[in-house]
DNA sequence: CAGAATCCCGTTTGATACTG
DNA sequence: CAGTATCAAACGGGATTCTG
C-alpha cells in the first residue's frame, strides 16, 4: 500500500497545491472571483467598485491571471463608450464551493483568531 | 428583506474573509499547515525538510503568525540540543478540512490550467 | 469606460553569518 | 538544533498619466 496519497509538497512545479496557490495566494483573485461568484456578468468599473480597495491595476492584473487560468471569462462589446464583461467559467465556478467553505470557516472563526492575534501581540 | 448575507467585502478591516486572506495568502502558511496536517508533532527542522524551499527565516516567521492565530501550537523542550516540535491545535485542525477540499480542486484542475496558461501565453 | 504604460516605494524574501 | 540578526535583492502594488 502507497503511503502518500498527496503530492509531494516539497516539489513546488509539480505539485498541484503550490502551484494553484501561488495564483490564490496572490491579494486579490480570491475576492474577484467571490465577487463573479455573487453576481455575474460585471462589468469591470462594477467589480472595482465591489472590491473598493483595489487599483484598477492590480485589478486588471488580476483578471488577465484569471482568465489565462480559464477562470473568468471576458467579453467586449463594440460600444461607445466600451464595455466590458466579466464572468465565471464553468471551471471558476467548481470553485466557488470550496471558496465559500473558506469564507465560512473565516466567519466562524474570525473573532477568536482576532483574540489570539491581540493576546499574542503579533500583529 | 436583506439583500445581502454576504459580508461587505469593500471593507477590509472588517471583512472576515479578507482578514482571514491576508493572512493565509501569504506563500508558505497554508503548506505548512497541510504538512502539519499528514503528521504531527513535527520538529522545525522536519517541516523544513518537508517542505523544501522556505527558507528557515520565513518558516520561523510562518510558524510564529500561525501560532499568534492560535492555529499551531508550539512546545520547547528543555534537551541539549533544544527540541522544539509543532502540531495543530484544534482550531488548526478545523481548518484542515477545509484546506483539503482547495487541494482536491487543485489536483483536479491544475493539468487544465496548466494548459490553459500555457495556452495564453501569461507567465 | 476600460485599460496600458510609467514611475516609485514599502514589504517580502532569500543568503549569510552568528548564538544559546 | 532551532533559531536571531543583518543586509541586499526581488516583488507587489499604489499613484499618476495617457489612449482608443
Amino acid at each position: 500500500m502507497r503511503q502518500e496519497k498527496i503530492v509531494d509538497l516539497a516539489n513546488s512545479e509539480n505539485c498541484p497545491v503550490r502551484n494553484v496557490l501561488d495564483r490564490f495566494g496572490d491579494k486579490w483573485s480570491t475576492l474577484i472571483l467571490l465577487v463573479l461568484g455573487r453576481k455575474e456578468p460585471l462589468r469591470f468599473g462594477a467589480i472595482h467598485r465591489s472590491i473598493g480597495t483595489i487599483s484598477q491595476k492590480m485589478l486588471t492584473v488580476s483578471l488577465k491571471k484569471l482568465e489565462a487560468d480559464g477562470l473568468v471569462d471576458r467579453t467586449v462589446f463594440a460600444e461607445v463608450p466600451p464595455r466590458v464583461e466579466y464572468c465565471l467559467t464553468e471551471r471558476g465556478k467548481s470553485l466557488l464551493p470550496v471558496l465559500q467553505q473558506l469564507v465560512d470557516w473565516a466567519n466562524e472563526h474570525m473573532e477568536d483568531i482576532r483574540a489570539s492575534r491581540a493576546a499574542s501581540g503579533v500583529d
